[in-house]
DNA sequence: GTAATAGTGTCTTTGAGACAGTATCTT
DNA sequence: AAGATACTGTCTCAAAGACACTATTAC
């Protein structure tokens, strides 16, 4: 190892031609009855003027990992930290972007839209738009295949946890989690399958509370701190 | 996007900093009862002498993509094409490599024993390690940790999947499928249940031959041409 | 024949799907 | 009381676990 001493003294990381590396992220959230994702508007070359996932460069002087780099970002965007960031994967290669060689570190996250919806009101080149509209944008570089790859681990990843509580706000019932199930998987579940799966998880604890959002009113429930997601050994929606 | 022809007339990407990029595969596969995994000694600083991940850099003039990246360093080492290679994640950070901010894009790869026993015998700086014996080793930067991450992900897709067959040879039994799926999971299982998946994945067809393993002849068969994995709905070993 | 591995039959168990039934709230 | 939503009970169904059983080969 001490080899390596010397080796470092004359190292010059610039001498090396190296790839473009990005940091993008699909955040997710749920609103009047739509999954969305927040694009924003590209306000500088390249692809000035499309629409595109938040994201950017790494900055190497804070950022202590590249979910750093995509928290930086999302919280510039919308104010808060989401409540769920996991990696998704790569992309890479010579053509994705004009500038060369380029690799993204592609980042899916979930957010309450009641906790972010003040502060991205402000924010006139961000917008939520809905899954079914992704169509009637122009996106940036390869963007929408990321995002097609987001929604792809989202779903599957519904069909076996409770991912969608992350969707939430801190507290909910069990008719808000049936209703972003569903809204994410795009089809209808038995509520009485998710509330088995629900106390099997060991996941959650009643507030006490309970909230009138029908005609009876319904238990509200958060997730006990410090537990982590459970992961099921079956899929919903197996068939 | 006419602007982005002037910007890019004026962009020179090696303005920016920016971090090193490195793509390192875990390689797997099944010897003498034991999940193995592929080491390399590092000739070179850093580290030099401590053992690590078969990878490198990106070539930018030849890889589109760090699969291709992967692949090829694969090849060097192996001489073969592995069967299986998805993408692991990336890990980041300033101080994972001396050299400075790093970032490594992992794959993992699975490959049968008797495919490259050949050509790796005659490269005397790479060595196949059975999991158990990791610990003997030092290994350079986080690899272990990657090991680990790999592991781990080889176990939770054995069990909703039929991963361990690209461990096997073209050819092969059920036994031997048995054989592998126990070995990477560490314990027994139903062999009745392995069947009943082999028969509803639809992913193998019979080759008509059959191989005295053990007292009876059993039936090999191999994976159909062109047909994808299958994911299974349930988990083995759920409980 | 025996021993050993290959392969099948079938009962139990687990947890999802379906859906009827009861409880509680607003009007 | 009526209507709506919250919640429960319980039957069915699919696939894994367990394990006994039969089949084929080597000796």
């Amino acid at each position: 190892m001490t080899a390596d001493v010397d080796y470092l003294n004359r190292y010059d990381a610039s001498r090396f031609p190296s790839p473009l590396v990005t940091v993008d992220s699909v955040l997710f959230t749920l609103h009047q009855q739509s999954l969305c994702v927040l694009l924003v508007e590209r306000a500088a070359p390249p692809q000035q003027g499309l629409w595109g996932l938040p994201g950017g460069f790494i900055d190497m002087q804070q950022d202590d990992g590249t979910r750093a780099t995509a928290l930086r970002k999302l919280t510039e965007k919308t104010g808060i930290v989401p409540s769920w960031l996991e990696e998704l994967g790569t992309v890479s290669g010579p053509g994705r972007d004009p500038r060369g060689w380029s690799l993204t570190v592609a980042w899916f996250a979930l957010i309450a839209w009641e906790d972010c919806e003040p502060h991205i009101a402000t924010v006139s080149d961000a917008r939520w738009v809905p899954v079914e509209q992704l169509g009637d944008y122009a996106l940036a570089f390869d963007h929408g295949d990321i995002i097609q790859m987001a929604l792809s681990r989202l779903r599957q990843k519904t069909m076996y946890s409770l991912l969608p509580v992350y969707a939430l706000p801190a507290c909910f019932t069990h008719g808000q989690l049936q209703e972003a199930t569903e809204i994410i998987l795009g089809q209808p579940i038995q509520r009485k399958s998710l509330i088995r799966r629900f106390e099997a998880s060991g996941m959650f604890e009643e507030t006490g509370e309970s909230a009138a959002t029908g005609a009876r009113k319904a238990r509200l429930w958060r997730r006990k701190p410090g537990v982590d997601i459970h992961l099921f050994s079956r899929n919903l929606l197996a068939d």
